[in-house]
DNA sequence: TCAAAAGTGTTCCTGTTACACCCATGC
DNA sequence: GCATGGGTGTAACAGGAACACTTTTGA
């Protein structure tokens, strides 16, 4: 019985006939990204199987070797050539009819990607790769849809309460640039002078001796987040909120 | 090999001979009881295999048909009796060596249970139960240690974001059993007369014409929350917040 | 009448909100 | 000079923290 959806999966993907991967669990993706379009997921064409040419979360089968974390780690390597990305587990997605060839339960991750960084790898599960607005998204191969639904609530409540959204922006960014991005994220508008004030009292931003370029106004400075002071500060029982 | 790995599992927990189980996931289960002895979670006592005598989290197998959340709530209905639990997913744990007779994954849950509701059944992977303070907890076997820590930290947070501390006290309470509770899951003292304010304010309780009997001070009137209110509230934008 | 907890009120202080306004730069 | 976004300042308000005080009940 396992060895028969295990074989129907593998034709399905087209991949993983050895032995060194686990059964009935998978892994799955959700890349966010963000530039001037804002709010951005890349999503992957299916190239083989009775799914062929709809899209989906990349994903992927876990080694008998490796964490989970690592797995995730290794899918999101190998579809975007990036390596030290900012990754978190979502959780476990397990309704036995998710998967349609079997039962299969897979594992939600979540990653945040500097977009500019990022070249599309020809991934080994897809035939295409693309970027898709957070709400022009389409309707998406099993259980893909509300995996993303839920990664986005899940991307709204931690981007607010841990340092996390930096790793959507280029090292050095403007302190626009940085609410931008939580406006796009939270879906509000914000008042730049409180913003400011807030995040600067913070103390966790380095104010850089440098500033914008080749810019039709007035060059903002830039700043960098710094991992080290924040870990200082949660040492002494600073909390992150915006 | 799986198979190999299969019948060993089954040799330690003494179950799940037929195929009916989903093999190398299993679930297991953080349960919350809140007393006047303060906050504690229930283990179970390992009764056949190597680890026998031991402590550890409730947990088993999921069955081909049925939902993770289902699974959990089978478990949970085994164990205690229960069922209409608060019950919530923690995460997957999937370290390749977490598990030391073979690959298992497992999906943590934690639940919410009212203490003198609970009668404890013999369950069928354990031959002993019994509730643990949080703070004097033994060492469990595999990683359920770091499961339980994770449990705490994912309590403490959403304990603060979303009404469900409601689900470890009776139906009727008076605010300051409430505050009591809050006190002790997150580990801090609070004012009285702040808290009545805090709480009041939000109107989410329902104020019973009923008060504490037989108490040798000042009877404290009763409190219900009521879901519905709170489902009309989130509908218009309320978040609470404590 | 005393202990214990219920319940009310008030003051101080901080952080947030909503603005108005000036500054620098390219076109 | 004007459009655009950078950057500063402030007054009004809301909410939280800290604390004092009165009330009710059983023993």
């Amino acid at each position: 019985m396992i060895y028969k959806v295990e074989k129907k999966i593998n034709k399905e993907s087209g991949k993983a006939t050895e032995r060194s991967v686990m059964n009935s669990i998978t892994i799955d993706c959700v890349i966010f990204g963000f530039n001037k379009n804002g709010l951005e997921v890349l999503l992957v064409q299916h190239g083989v199987g009775i799914r062929k040419g709809e899209w989906g979360l990349p994903g992927g089968w876990i080694r008998e070797k490796e964490s989970i974390d690592n797995a995730a780690k290794r899918l999101l390597a190998d579809l975007t050539g990036l390596n030290n990305v900012y990754l978190e587990q979502l959780k476990a997605f397990g309704k036995p009819d998710r998967f349609p060839l079997g039962r299969v339960i897979t594992i939600g991750y979540f990653a945040l990607i500097m977009r500019d960084d990022y070249t599309i790898q020809p991934g080994f599960t897809a035939s295409d790769a693309k970027w898709y607005k957070i709400n022009e998204i389409p309707n998406l191969i099993y259980d893909h849809n509300s995996i993303l639904d839920y990664s986005i609530d899940c991307l709204r409540n931690r981007v607010r309460q841990a340092p996390i959204g930096f790793n959507l922006l280029p090292d050095k960014f403007t302190l626009l640039e940085l609410m931008r991005l939580y406006e796009e994220i939270l879906g509000i508008e914000m008042d730049k002078s409180n913003f400011r004030r807030k995040i600067l009292k913070m103390k966790l931003l380095v104010e850089l001796n440098e500033k914008q370029k080749k810019v039709s106004h007035r060059a903002a400075k830039l700043y960098e987040f710094d991992q080290k002071i924040y870990d200082k500060l949660t040492e002494k029982g600073f909390n992150f909120e915006i």
